[in-house]
DNA sequence: TAGTGGTCTAGACCACCCC
DNA sequence: GGGTGGTCTAGACCACTAC
């Protein structure tokens, strides 16, 4: 299977005679790629590099942004060192209040959360504001490493007020760190803002979950508070943006027309 | 200006001795270029490629690609033809049922929405599922581009059954959707099921938001129902992600220990 | 050693905008 | 014409994995 593709030189009129835009080459065979993919059981492996450059009549460079844009996209998996496979498609997380464990389960994966660090330090004045204390102030910093299946899926760095929970550092492990705030301090999470953007995954976000660097990321910002209103926690979580969607329930506001 | 960076090799001994993580040239570029941008005003203009290039001592290949990640963050905005300039920053919505104006007019921003195309079309299998009609039946699809102070931000794609609502097509303008499904049908929408995830540009997005082909989205596809349950529309929208994140307040479940 | 994917380079050429 | 950014190429070299 060879032919190779239209030059990326405008052509094709649309309809009206409105100008259509133009398709680079790397757009048109990320699609004759996709197309090729849809057809794959998950994980099933593509060839070489070289070999589908050569096929689809283009430079190395151009295949790799077709498959990086379809890796990307969830369509293709990639490792360094053994190849390219066809992608499993994304999992969907409900957005509410400590939902990993739970939606993992519900989708039949076995999910992991691994303590990678939990350190002591001294508030920022950006930081202090959000926990409600002063700049300075010792903050806890909690760093997980969440997995379904033993695949790395996303980083969780949270931090809260050591003053709230003295001794909180010796009774976090891997287990449900709201359990341990309810139990030990009588403090309960009522509701949380949280925030979802994207972002490309750092060296050391990449090295975690076992992507590029410049990988595509959901990065979701949690501010957590008490039944009091007081804040009790700051997350910033990082997922696989080829891996996760999120799903909320909106409601319509009670005064509607 | 100069200083070379280091060469992309294994080098540095992290701390403990445990491997730290390869970092390529183009990230350390960019960290150093986003150190750069941080001190510049919005709108700023940069120096262009070329000379950028030869100013780091890197090739244009690399420095486009620290570029691009810029870009994608949202610190960065280019125009071909135009220059490079120091970015906006983003604009913050909050997922709720019928949001974009008034978040808007929020943020001092003058929203506006083109109607871009309202056709009527058969349902595929899937969209007559969601839909709650039959495979074949009638549906309306309506296109907008959705603006802040003119500049493009998103593209809003609806569908509705137009056996629920016959005529639509001759109502509908640049005004409110919603307004029009409870004057005229007596209709009002209840809650929705709305799925947020990543996706890359298609030429002919790219054309309407102002941005490169495979930039970075994000793709919201809501599922909406009336007060009885009915599937009302199915919209699916692409926001810029470098424009634009989304904020939801997440409420603990009554039954928390 | 030989395969895989990942990085970087130098340079040609195109599309777009403004003068 | 001469500036900007966008695409594509050919090729060198690196890192990782498997045998």
């Amino acid at each position: 299977m060879a032919a190779s593709l239209p030059g990326g030189g405008a052509e094709e009129a649309g309809e009206n005679g409105r100008k259509s835009p133009r398709t680079p080459k790397h757009w048109a065979l990320k699609e004759r790629l996709a197309e090729l993919v849809r057809g794959l059981p998950p994980g099933r492996s593509l060839p070489g590099e070289r070999v589908l450059a050569v096929e689809h009549g283009v430079s190395r460079s151009t295949l790799r942004r077709a498959l990086a844009e379809l890796t990307a996209e969830g369509r293709l998996t990639r490792v360094q060192g053994i190849g390219t496979f066809a992608g499993e498609g994304k999992l969907t997380q409900r957005l509410r209040l400590s939902s990993y464990t739970e939606d993992m389960r519900g989708h039949g994966r076995h999910p992991t959360a691994a303590l990678l660090d939990a350190s002591i330090g001294a508030a920022d004045p950006e930081l202090a504001l959000r926990l409600g204390i002063r700049s300075g102030d010792d903050v806890l910093r909690l760093r997980r490493l969440r997995r379904a299946d033993g695949e790395p899926m996303a980083i969780e760095t949270a931090r809260l007020p050591l003053g709230r929970f003295p001794g909180l550092a010796h009774h976090v492990g891997d287990g449900s760190l709201y359990r341990v705030l309810w139990e030990r301090y009588g403090v309960a999470l009522d509701h949380a803002e949280e925030t979802i953007e994207t972002a490309l995954a750092a060296p050391a976000e990449a090295a975690l979950l076992g992507t590029d660097v410049g990988a595509l990321l959901l990065l979701l910002s949690r501010h957590c508070f008490d039944t009091e209103g007081r804040p009790v926690e700051w997350v910033r979580s990082v997922y696989r943006g080829d891996r996760y969607k999120f799903v909320a329930t909106l409601v319509a506001p009670r005064t509607e027309n």
